[in-house]
DNA sequence: AAAGGTAGACCGACTGGTCAGTCTGAGGTG
DNA sequence: CACCTCAGACTGACCAGTCGGTCTACCTTT
């Protein structure tokens, strides 16, 4: 018949589907247990499949974690980044960049766990690649805020700091979030965190943006 | 003759001094490795005891770690409480409960990483422990922010977001100078954290303030 | 004051359980 | 029948915690 692409879910790339199976396993089972006290089979009970399955699409336990954490930390950029371009105006553009690290985080509950609560213990040689990242992403916002000063948006200040201080203040509002479920729809602290964020560096918010 | 009590730090009471050791070790372990890499035999041979005198003091690897955490919070909070009392009028009591927080993370950088990074992955059952100590350090900083709004210090909003955010961008802040030893004496964050911090609420700060 | 006695502090070889990762081979497919 | 995908029993390392034993400091008793 004509039904050469999609048929039976096409045999050969229902690997995707296998793979997929696991990371979405592993994904809950580690956020539900964390990453050490969750045991393989766990991962295998949970995903339907076997030992063999598991370790025939990853090399190892901390392998299927790294993957999980990696293709987040890549959507995370790569979605950031297309927010900025479509927003206009440098303080739309931090709101943007604000509003999509949430909603991300919102997306998906157990990545937010793990990234925010298991990443960091999850072997020691690869936090230097988590903290490049973390340095990463200040860097983002740090470009925003030095470009605030330059254009005389805000006063001048340490603002790799103040970038920081941004990431941890999203960070732990997103923890809250994840460990009581408050607020209830994550977005609603968009609105108060935005303007914490915006005030601390020294913008000047009309009230009305937040209504 | 009159040495009673000095003598030659003998008698019995160098139990303590044992415990004392242990518990120091530990520290340093856990810190260098994390929670999870690090083995008892490590805490045996750091410390210079035996693994009989560590399970004689302590019932479990955990219990070691959760001594070490407890008694963190306990001087913490102790320490704030002193701190604050001390200080006269509204800013100066949240400058000081910020200044504390922040020294007392200098004051011992493997404590401060055991606290901050893996504390929030031992023990799924001590993380209520965890998550309701930290509810009550928002709950102090909500209790001075409610009070400013009160007062018409600041405009009123969602003070309990405010406190969260305040958590942890110091917590992030703290957690960089574990990571990367910057800024050199952590102490220098604090002028333009303690501005971005009081900034964010919408507390005016006149510039002489942190010259 | 010396001998004998006791308990509490400590030592470290050993054990038992747990788990990450392997291996053999079975089914299906082309 | 060659090859890919997977099943699941199995293995070996590792490590938290135990247990019998030793070594003092400090009594009592004589």
């Amino acid at each position: 018949m004509a039904t050469t692409t999609l048929d039976r879910l096409s045999k050969k790339q229902q690997r995707e589907e296998t793979r997929r199976k696991i990371l979405r396993s592993a994904a809950q089972v580690f956020a539900a247990k964390g990453f050490h006290s969750a045991v393989v089979d766990d991962i295998v009970k949970a995903s339907g499949t076997s030992k063999g399955a598991v370790y025939f699409y990853f090399e190892s336990k901390e392998q299927i974690f790294l993957s999980l954490v990696e293709d987040f930390a890549t959507s995370l950029a790569r979605e950031i980044q297309a927010a900025v371009q479509r927003a206009r105006g440098l303080v739309a553009q931090v709101e943007a960049a604000v509003a999509t690290l949430v909603r991300i985080f919102q997306a998906d509950r157990d990545l937010a766990k793990i990234v925010l609560v298991d990443w960091p213990s999850v072997g020691a040689e690869f936090q230097g690649r988590r903290i490049a990242l973390k340095a990463m992403l200040v860097e983002v916002l740090r470009g925003y805020l030095d470009r605030a000063v330059e254009d005389s948006k805000i006063a001048a200040q340490d603002t790799e700091t103040a970038a920081y201080v941004w990431i941890g203040a999203i960070g732990e509002v997103v923890l809250r979030w994840v460990n009581t479920g408050k607020p209830d729809p994550l977005e609603e602290v968009l609105a108060p965190l935005t303007q914490l964020l915006l005030l601390s560096v020294g913008f000047t918010v009309s009230p009305a943006t937040f209504l």
